[in-house]
DNA sequence: GCTTAGTTGCAAGTCATTTGCAGATGGACA
DNA sequence: TGTCCATCTGCAAATGACTTGCAACTAAGC
């Protein structure tokens, strides 16, 4: 992500009427420069290199706001702990390299255009969903 | 499920060389007679009812080693605790629906189809996925 | 600047799940 | 049918991810 992508983010926040405190401000940076999808503990390291004193909690306090107001995305995978990532601006489901557990994203309209079609099939309405495919290499 | 695939599950527990204690009996007959997706205090609940005096961890355990083994399958919807049922014949995924609760099980051959396809683009081979599509009723 | 509701740090608390250990028990083999 | 021992089990304590109570702090509207 993008400097401006952060501004956005920050944008976003101060929006959804959220206070920019120092430590929000930090994490809100380092979600923004991050293209990966770290878990709490990970935030945790990246956010206190750049301001040192943040305590853990308040990063799981703050991307649980962050994921309530939609400005973030909570993931679980198969390792049990909570992943995050900022908000995407357009959906998108994951691989996860079962031997590296590397994450990589990729969109199909078609398979959200199946889901829609089933669901409907089922008198159900989609709310959200998730694909995780685990994979491997191919041999 | 009905006692024929309750028998079968026992067959398949013995071929796996695990043994055919009294609490895993229990357990195993629990999980052949549930058509829904309980968590480990509910299969606790329902073992206790046919064979008091089972611990919990006991229980946790065994859907451990049953899943190793590929004779449960373990899901974890949003919920924060794990879900089983016995190791469907064939592959399905899940429809959540989040005003109940309640899991509807569906498949489509032509998802299927196309995570093959997207997954053989990325260069991966699909170990396993799952989808599931947290959904209301139709308004 | 003042005020105050939203935030934070810290430590203690939850809650699902796991584990160490000593005693029990399937089931292979004699 | 009895013996043996690796596998299981019950119990209680431990773990690990995550949450929360509380008193101190601070952003941001006035």
């Amino acid at each position: 992500m993008t400097r401006s992508e952060s501004r956005n983010l920050m944008q976003r926040c101060r929006e959804a009427g959220l206070r920019l405190t120092g430590p929000r401000q930090a994490i809100l940076k380092v979600l923004a420069e991050s293209d990966d999808h770290p878990d709490v503990e990970e935030l945790h390291r990246r956010v206190v290199e750049i301001e040192p004193g943040i305590n853990l909690a308040t990063v799981y306090r703050t991307v649980n706001t962050l994921a309530e107001h939609r400005l973030v995305e909570k993931h679980s995978f198969a390792d049990g702990r909570a992943r995050y990532e900022a908000a995407p601006p357009t959906h998108h489901d994951h691989f996860i390299n079962v031997e590296t557990g590397e994450v990589v994203e990729f969109r199909s309209d078609e398979i959200e255009r199946l889901q829609q079609k089933i669901a409907q099939e089922f008198g159900f309405q989609i709310v959200s969903h998730r694909l995780d495919i685990y994979v491997k290499p191919q041999d």
